[in-house]
DNA sequence: TCTGGGGTCCTAGGACCC
DNA sequence: TCTGGGGTCCTAGGACCC
């Protein structure tokens, strides 16, 4: 028999900061998206005091006061380093694992039908706790779709501690009656609307609708996939091997208003740095390098305004020189005076292996010099930290820089911020 | 005052070809 | 009156995810 297993690391950021912060637990904590702008993580303390998510922060300013509730900027490199750690411990739960994002993963429990998998879920729970520190969920069911909806039992749920197993069809109808069907894998705002427009409530209503209606007003393909998952008849398999990213970006508002093309030269400079780092990260070239610059689109005082272009390279690259200058030079034809930009970001698009380079006839790729040069920049970055070492045109007082007013310390990555122990 | 960032997949429709 | 049919490639945009 086919079985997924669906876990995920509970309010993930939240219990992030809290592994390392104890005095933390049972107190409601919120974490921010950059610029400290809106609210992207709630421990259940904070959940239960009615702050949702993705608000921005000012909106819930007076029950955060009133609240003490715990306030953190967000910390990537804390949470990938945990996030790390957990799939490391996940994976020697099964021979099949697939990472679905920073805090979730599936494992395949095909063929463990000798072990009772509530108590393996169990488990698995109590050694992730153990060894990482964080809680965790684990749906199982016998297709992904299924997986994901028994999680969200679980957790709705304490009695069943964590773990729920859609073990027999007339349990799956029976949890399909209970589950909304915005809470379905796959339906969001759009289509929770047409479905509630056609009397579709449930995710057991989601079930029973015909596959030609399925494609024709759920994405297609896409539809006729999730009512079948919903039956238990799994279309999603595993994705065992992580397939190289076809596009990677770096984005960013600013922490101020900008009006420079100097500033905003620096900014795309540091974005560029990321982006390519990423790309090397990845073992990829680009062909492709767009960017961006607006303001605010949200400002009711003035006009939006947006410029950018998108220049396909010579020959694909992961250069950082080459791509920075590629942006600045094209920044000098499409920036215009007296704009309050807001946020500036690229992209990297069409993107092949490295050792992929197909040379024309009058240009090659980069030179081994070039190479090592980065070689050795992405080195010293991610021994002593992110930037630092960086081109000149990435500037050093970076005024524009994101606000992080709340950020916790780098606990696990940064040498300056180990925690110190007392004898 | 204050509104995130980074991705994927799929479809429809136009251009073009024979 | 009737005005082919089948195929590919590309792009823009929609929808979703965390």
């Amino acid at each position: 028999m086919v079985v997924f297993a669906l876990i995920d690391g509970n309010n993930f950021y939240a219990s992030c900061e809290r592994v390392f912060n104890p005095r933390l637990e049972g107190k409601p904590i919120v974490v921010l998206s950059n610029n400290d702008g809106c609210i992207i993580a709630r421990s259940g303390e904070a959940k239960a005091l009615g702050i949702p998510m993705g608000v921005p922060l000012h909106k819930v300013k007076s029950i955060i006061t009133a609240n003490g509730v715990k306030v953190f900027s967000s910390n990537y490199t804390l949470y990938g380093d945990m996030s790390a750690r957990m799939m490391q411990t996940l994976g020697e739960f099964s021979p099949e694992m697939e990472i679905y994002s920073i805090d979730e993963c599936f494992l395949s429990l095909s063929g463990f039908d000798h072990f009772n998998l509530n108590d393996y879920g169990q488990l698995i729970k109590k050694t992730v706790r153990q060894n990482v520190g964080i809680p965790c969920g684990v749906g199982i069911g016998s297709t992904k779709t299924l997986a994901k909806i028994a999680n969200k039992i679980a957790k709705k749920y304490p009695e069943y501690g964590g773990v729920f197993f859609i073990n027999s069809p007339e349990k799956r109808i029976e949890v399909l009656k209970t589950i909304g069907v915005d809470d379905v894998w796959g339906v969001g705002r759009k289509y929770l609307a047409k479905l509630n427009a056609v009397g579709i409530h449930t995710a057991y209503d989601l079930s029973t609708v015909r596959k030609d209606w399925a494609q024709k007003n759920l994405g297609g393909i896409v539809g006729v996939r999730l009512v079948h998952e919903l039956n238990g008849l799994s279309c999603l398999p595993l994705e065992l091997i992580q397939e190289p990213k076809k596009n990677i970006a770096a984005t960013r508002a600013f922490g101020k208003i900008v009006t420079s093309k100097d500033e905003l030269a620096e900014a795309l400079s540091v974005y560029t740095a990321r982006g390519a780092a990423k790309l090397r990260a990845e073992g990829s070239i680009a062909k492709q390098i767009s960017y961006f610059i607006h303001s605010n689109p949200f400002s009711k005082t003035y006009p939006y305004f947006s410029t950018g272009q998108s220049i396909t390279l010579p020959v694909a690259t992961s250069n950082t020189c080459k791509l920075t200058s590629a942006v600045l030079r094209s920044l000098e034809k499409t920036f215009r005076p007296g704009i309050r930009y807001h946020k500036a970001g690229i992209m990297l698009s069409f993107l092949r292996p490295e050792d992929s380079v197909q040379d024309d006839l009058f240009s090659c790729g980069d030179s081994e010099r070039a190479k090592v040069l980065m070689q050795t920049l992405d080195k010293l970055n991610n021994r002593y930290g992110r930037e630092t070492v960086v081109l000149g045109s990435a500037g050093f007082k970076r005024d524009w820089g994101t606000r992080v007013d709340n950020r916790s310390p780098q606990y696990t990555t940064s040498w300056t911020d180990l925690m110190p122990v007392r004898g």
